[in-house]
DNA sequence: CGGAATCCACGGCGATACTG
DNA sequence: CAGTATCGCCGTGGATTCCG
């Protein structure tokens, strides 16, 4: 049995919480944000989108996205093999806040470090 | 001794990465939740409205908000002590986020429970 | 190519006790 | 009331190796 995002009941009323550990991890907003942006991925080609992120990271994460019914995972039994993720309809639903909070985020690097603000 | 993978600056200036770091701690999203909705908290009452935060992890998490001027520390110093916490105009401009991501975890919960039954 | 498996370091976080 | 301080667990995530 696969342990995914477990919610404490007496806390459900908020679905902040709830919502924080289906996109809260170290990684998946990236994740979601560039599938958001090039639709489909492959997984080297996240792996090489996320340089950071180790292939247990990026597997582990893909994997809880995809047990949230957030990203659609298409496998081909090829040779080589070929795996490409997608967002899901309920992934999608995320990305214009995603967007809001890149953003905000952007405007806050711009804001507080007045220097070498590489662009994105 | 090893020396640990640097990260290029030049990746992770997506925003989201920023962001994330920002407001995705464990508590950081329903203190900010709260926050907005009641404009103004004082120190136990925001213990109250989340009980499961330790003292340590409420002090510690509002000191980052804080450090990050996501929220406004207001402190009188009475007998007994009094300290105010609310949002700051840039916290603020996380709130449509917050309430759109609050809304989107509600109605996965929702969503969620009547689906696959699957008895946890 | 796209993982899976293992080992391990770090720090997030909890529990508890104390303070001004 | 509003914190601080200390100890320590354990989950998160990093590095590396191997597999179909």
């Amino acid at each position: 049995m696969k342990k995914k995002s477990e919610i404490p009941e007496c806390i459900q009323k908020c679905g902040v919480e709830y919502a924080f550990k289906r996109i809260g991890g170290k990684y998946k907003g990236r994740i979601l944000w560039h599938l958001g942006l090039q639709k489909v991925l492959r997984y080297g080609e996240l792996s090489r989108t996320l340089p950071d992120i180790t292939t247990k990271m990026l597997t582990q994460t893909l994997r809880e996205l995809e047990d949230d019914k957030l990203i659609i995972r298409k496998m081909y039994h090829e040779v080589p093999p070929k795996v490409e993720y997608s967002l899901s309809d309920t992934g999608w639903e995320l990305m214009p806040f995603i967007e809001h909070l890149h953003n905000w985020g952007k405007k806050q690097l711009e804001t507080e470090s007045v220097g070498p603000a590489a662009g994105s």
